[in-house]
DNA sequence: TAAATATTGCGACCGACCTTCAATTCGCTC
DNA sequence: GAGCGAATTGAAGGTCGGTCGCAATATTTA
């Protein structure tokens, strides 16, 4: 089951952050653009839509609560700047397909990593708590031109 | 079996890039230091202390020429910084171990997943040519403390 | 050796992101 | 609901990795 927009801000009630409306506004950006991977900026370019007055920064400090709260994931896909998507989807242990043509982001989901991780850890004593798999090729409007 | 130096000149000079002295002590400086994963930065640190004179601008060209020539490859472990590496290792499918507290990067081998990448291509449609898998966790050291 | 062209170092610039600070707002208590 | 203290905000300026423009210089080919 997937948390509503009240449950996340009681999220962020218990751990003392206040519900300003510049919060409660980027948060719902994220229900209303769920199935984009939203950079800071382009966060602020959609909430200064109906809301001029909402400063980037706020949209980075607010970003980064929310990451640091599990609330967001972090990903990065090589083009220098931090994107998030809902951290809710990571436990499906899904990925990304990465177009290097018209840079179009798919995902697919695979569960064959765990089993990966647990070798990891008996054979070089590393500690694994997280993963990230990224394939860069061609989708399939870009396979023939180019 | 790996390039040499001088098969890496002759490469260049194939493609119509001249052998300049910087662009050999950029090179010489990545087998100097096989083993690491060097960003643009430290590679200019590296080399200044023999060559003061090369300018930063300079080892980014450089590096932007070798990658795109495959002789070196573009790393990103998300701490801001694009390193390199040697492609050809790439070619063993090694990955990344990135601790989480430390930052130390330990890599391992290995090739589970090239019968991942036919089977996305059947599934998806999506012709693959690279991948990249990191894990994030807490390195031997870091485990009990922290 | 000289001309044609690529490359260099420098400094200015860029974009993503962070910090500082005065002004505002939230959430609490009375 | 007013008042208080602490958290948060927007604006402006700063940082940092990386790039660009340009005049000076070096490499290659003839």
């Amino acid at each position: 089951m997937r948390p509503t927009f009240n449950s996340l801000c009681a999220k962020l009630q218990q751990k003392a952050y206040k519900i300003t409306p510049q919060r409660q506004i980027i948060l719902k950006a994220f229900f209303d653009h769920e199935q984009r991977h939203l950079s800071a900026e382009e966060i602020h370019g959609i909430v200064k839509q109906n809301h001029p007055e909402i400063g980037l920064a706020t949209v980075y400090r607010t970003l980064e609560i929310l990451a640091n709260l599990d609330i967001l994931h972090k990903i990065e896909f090589g083009d220098g700047r931090t994107r998030y998507e809902f951290a809710e989807a990571e436990v499906h242990h899904h990925h990304h397909l990465i177009c290097i043509n018209c840079g179009k982001v798919m995902e697919f989901n695979d569960d064959l990593l765990e089993s990966l991780e647990t070798w990891i850890a008996k054979k070089t004593n590393f500690l694994v708590v997280d993963h990230q798999l990224k394939f860069y090729g061609y989708c399939k409007d870009c396979q023939c031109r180019e």
